[in-house]
DNA sequence: ATTCATTTGTGATTTGCATCACGGGCACAA
DNA sequence: TTGTGCCCGTGATGCAAATCACAAATGAAT
């Protein structure tokens, strides 16, 4: 079985833990079976690439472990960061089941491994199990609601620290909050979060300060924890 | 059966000219009856609304007749257009598959008639027919990939004209096109294409009349003629 | 410890465009 | 006709943020 960049092949993805897990839990016995036959695991390093926008849509790949960036960029290199994936989640679904090609590029920016299903195995399999086609439609609608989301803190800001105070909000969502206060793991680069609100890499570097002396946020390492949440709600309504 | 607003139910869909034409034609016999069965049709008139964002989704709406504006609205006011929805095409799709809100608002801005399928009745009948499930990942996958192009025309533009220009481009593409010129019948307002492109009312008429003094565009009436779409191109990759 | 690369912090400058303000055209109704 | 809305056009103004240009810090590698 050829892998992208040729890369060892791990397992045959059995003792991935997340496996199919968001997507394909609860199949029934024999339809988990045919999944894990057209399954191929691989292991990537950071900075290897998945998949490149504009490349045709040759399959979908599971993330198990590490973390992924989707972005598009244009001709002059500007980037724009569609999200970070997480562990769990399946890359590549929209391209892959419309038959165009891939919309965004996918790097890997923590070490990872993914389990790759080639398009046509993958098209088979959804038309055998309707239940697992439903469940991808399913899984579509919430990348999609996610995108409107990160439409709507960029297209809808009227200035740099509405942009980042939405984006700080929303990427605490998935962390557990106490009274107020969220600690965030920031694992981006200045540089990304610009990338990721569109804008420039020195205004995000000067509202985190100006956030930090306002005593919205405070930066311990790596780590960023929301001092008032209340108070990020009130800029993104200013 | 009740339909929103109230308005009279025309007839139960046979003789629509788009039906379900794009997301469930060439499906089995059996299955385009089980569809008609649950399906019911009403007239909206310019101004009525489908749904709103942050409603909890109903079910889908199979736009026969009429164009309608999906956009998304800060607290404050200021809008953001998603796109224009052409006849034919599946509204409230990824909100009714995933049971979350409707992540948009549905306004018709030319009369129009649509088919409505609840989302319970829809969402058995995928489970019964897993090619229309199917189907429906694919036109999910088409809708995500139309939001992408929005967020690059957006995010990737350093300036209100290339944003323009990539608007325009995009807005041609569906048109056919004669020796690098093609004619677009510019339904929208100045302000709509500024939702759309995120930028003022008053840059859009500017950018406009500047367009038509480099002679990119000519404006006759309500259609917009692209004189050249190499120039307009240029701008975009400036 | 020393290199080298990447990331972050900050000042100075400049400009694009949002915003405000207003006038004029056009449609449609009373 | 005269209103009443809704678009479109255009000038003046101010500010937020991109851009340029370094310097300081961090951290990885040898």
């Amino acid at each position: 079985m050829r892998t992208p960049y040729g890369l060892e092949i791990i397992e045959n993805c059995v003792a991935c833990p997340h496996r199919e897990e968001r997507l394909f839990c609860n199949l029934p016995e024999p339809a988990v079976k045919a999944l894990a036959a057209i399954t191929s695991s691989a292991a990537y390093p950071k900075g290897a690439t998945l998949f490149v926008e504009g490349q045709p849509a040759r399959g979908v790949f599971i993330l198990c472990n590490g973390r992924v960036k989707l972005s598009t960029s244009s001709a002059d290199g500007k980037t724009l960061i569609l999200r970070i994936s997480e562990p769990g989640e399946v890359l590549g679904l929209p391209a892959t089941v419309t038959g165009k090609s891939y919309e965004l590029t996918a790097d890997i920016i923590e070490p990872a491994q993914a389990n790759f299903i080639a398009r046509n195995d993958f098209l088979n399999f959804l038309r055998e199990n309707g239940d697992a086609a439903l469940r991808v439609a399913q899984q579509l609608g919430e990348t999609y609601h996610l995108a409107i989301s990160e439409m709507r803190t960029i297209g809808l800001s009227h200035s740099a620290s509405e942009k980042l105070a939405r984006f700080l909000l929303e990427w605490s969502a998935s962390c557990p909050e106490e009274k107020g206060q969220v600690r965030i793991k920031m694992t981006l680069t200045h540089e990304e979060i610009a990338q990721m609100i569109g804008s420039s890499r020195e205004t995000v570097t000067r509202l985190l300060a100006d956030f930090r002396r306002k005593q919205l946020v405070q930066v311990v390492g790596s780590t960023l924890i929301l001092r008032s949440k209340a108070d990020l709600e009130a800029i993104v309504n200013r």
